[in-house]
DNA sequence: TATGAATGAGTATTCATTCAT
DNA sequence: CATGAATGAATACTCATTCAT
């Protein structure tokens, strides 16, 4: 699936576009859009320039597609898969951290973030808007309800802000994927993958719980 | 910095470069660094193509400086400031992140935290690592820092994870500014600036607090 | 003419080839042999590029064969319809020059002009040739013949240059025939088609007649 | 003037384009504009692709403002110098035919007729339109003019159609010029260049006189 | 026969870089 | 110092041609 792709290979006809939006995808991310040429790309695909021609009518084209063909619509998906959950909201949430904290940290994601908040955010906006709206905004809305509920059951503070609290969390987690996971500051600044996750969902499960505060020790 | 370069000829050092420094480091984060030709960085700079060849030796060259130049150490500034301030930890924090928010919130830093993690990432990875280090790392360090120290004060819970409550709340207000602040998100899905800070801070402090968990309402 | 080529297969000769060099013709002659990819033949003759090899070896080569088999030798067809002819000669070049308008007036002969002219011309000066031998020069020499039959007779001047008549009425026609019926001008400067041949002809008539030449009035 | 560039030497600065625009209609008008490649022409402008593109947009804008460059609006040109002319029609008409085709037989002019008319007419519609008006349109509505007068002043017959007159008399003399001088028709027909001119004109005169009919001999 | 897929040499175009003035 | 002009290597894209099926 994310698998980096085995290239040599010949490309069955008729799968080939399949492959060949894969491989660009996958070019693309890692070693930027605009910084590869196309025969890159088509040699990685194992095939030539023209080939890629046959199928796109541009570099462009090509980019467009890809984005929409690797595109999958997290949230919409965790929304279906959240509905059969049970239990109080704490443990949606944690369902739903758990959820993209996993995706976030598949190998190959992080380039996606780069090539998306790096590259398409500048040079094709409207798709950049399309995956913020369906990425992170609709996100914050997920977990902002589960929030709120969680509020209205009691079992979260009265006096906590749904909204930035979704906002945060996961801009946290997302930027953490993105340059610990991916971006190599894992080396500079080792952490155990795991740690993070758990470490980060106590905390803000603590920030949002209802509590006594006792009195500072001074 | 704004070095005079050491050039064959009598090279008047100062003034010009650094206008030119700022416009670079505005066009090529604002546009793209591959995404943008030297001329029009030169057009934006009220010059010549030829006159940028001046002081630089290449495009790559102009974008070493126009990133050096442009970069503060933030955390260096932080801890100085830090330095001065009395009260408990968790009011050395509250100091400490309202400083880097309002850092990230000027304008033109969203589109310099795109080009260092979209482009520069990639292309320059020795210079994305300075960043790093400098930039998010130093950041987590501090801040881990005086988590603990609030720990060890009895001020926050024992249990809290210094390292990963650090990285997650500025990691978090770092992507709120650039996506929010920057690149847009705040037209699709808008929400008040400071709010975000401070409900931000307020679940951070709370989720750090040593607490009573009360029995569940229900 | 439409010879059943011999090709290493059974290449079952006739139907398909014929209206593909009707297609071809026209389309090269309407859109440019240059400017046309030979995909857009293929599209318009309802078959695919690969087909087309099948017939023929190149583009050049479909272009050499179209032209031949377009091409009708029209004066040779003129002069046997001539031979039934009888009557002064003045009636005969009548005849001949009537045959070879409505020919330059077909649907789509402009535009064999504009190719051959303008693109055979320079690109195959082989074919240009031939085309020139077997149209133009014989066109001249056959209208010559009559003229000088004409004079002869004493039916035209004993001074009247048969050669460059013959040229002048003929590559007036025809110019007329490409500009005017088939390249546009007919819109920017309106006349009508048998106007033009009527009144050329008489004009001709009169130029090549015996007469008087009356006293200037004043 | 039209002469065909001796294309070695340095290009002056600032008057490169000119000298390009020469050579590019040159190249353009003897070799084909589709035929030929860009590289081709900056080599024969003693200068690099490159330096064509800084002043060019596209080859297709070399073409335009090389058309426009060496476009010179003859018949304004020659209507100018009409207005000294004194003397009946005949003289007039004369005085304007003997213009053209000196214009028509000048070197590379045959080849600027092949290359509107076969290129440019198909490739850029509008650009032909222009060169059809300012052409042959304006030299049919001057010659037209000029025998109108000769009517009025009863030197020519009153049932000359002036309008077709002209056309059939340019027509045939620029065909003459593009395919017997230009298009190598001379050398498979020859005949001689002044001769073509004045028995075409003479024959033209005859046709236009005022005369009397003598009884056909038989 | 005919097609869809693929090729690769060719071509227009871009753009970082150079340099005489 | 600065510019206008020019370069040429790089790159996107085209299209005649091939070929397995």
């Amino acid at each position: 699936m994310s698998a980096p792709r085995d290239l040599p290979q010949k490309a069955k006809p008729g799968a080939a576009p399949h492959a060949l939006l894969d491989t660009a995808f996958h070019v693309f991310a890692t070693r930027g859009y605009r910084a590869v040429r196309l025969e890159e790309v088509a040699e990685a695909a194992g095939m030539t320039k023209g080939a890629i021609y046959y199928y796109f009518d541009s570099k462009e084209d090509l980019l467009r597609r890809a984005l929409q063909h690797r595109h999958r619509d997290i949230f919409a998906e965790i929304s279906e898969a959240l509905a059969a959950e049970r239990g109080p909201a704490s443990a949606k949430i944690r369902f739903v951290l758990r959820k993209v904290w996993l995706r976030w940290s598949e190998p190959g994601w992080g380039h996606a973030f780069r090539l998306i908040v790096g590259e398409v955010s500048v040079e094709f906006p409207a798709i950049f808007r399309i995956w913020a709206e369906e990425g992170p905004i609709q996100g914050w809305e997920l977990v902002r309800a589960l929030i709120e509920e969680g509020i209205a059951a009691g079992e979260f503070r009265q006096d906590v802000d749904a909204d930035v609290a979704a906002r945060l969390v996961l801009s946290g987690l997302m930027l953490q994927a993105a340059l610990h996971v991916h971006l190599g500051l894992a080396e500079l600044a080792p952490c155990d993958h795991d740690r993070i996750f758990d470490s980060a969902v106590d905390l803000f499960m603590h920030g949002l719980s209802v509590t006594h505060q006792l009195p500072a020790r001074a």
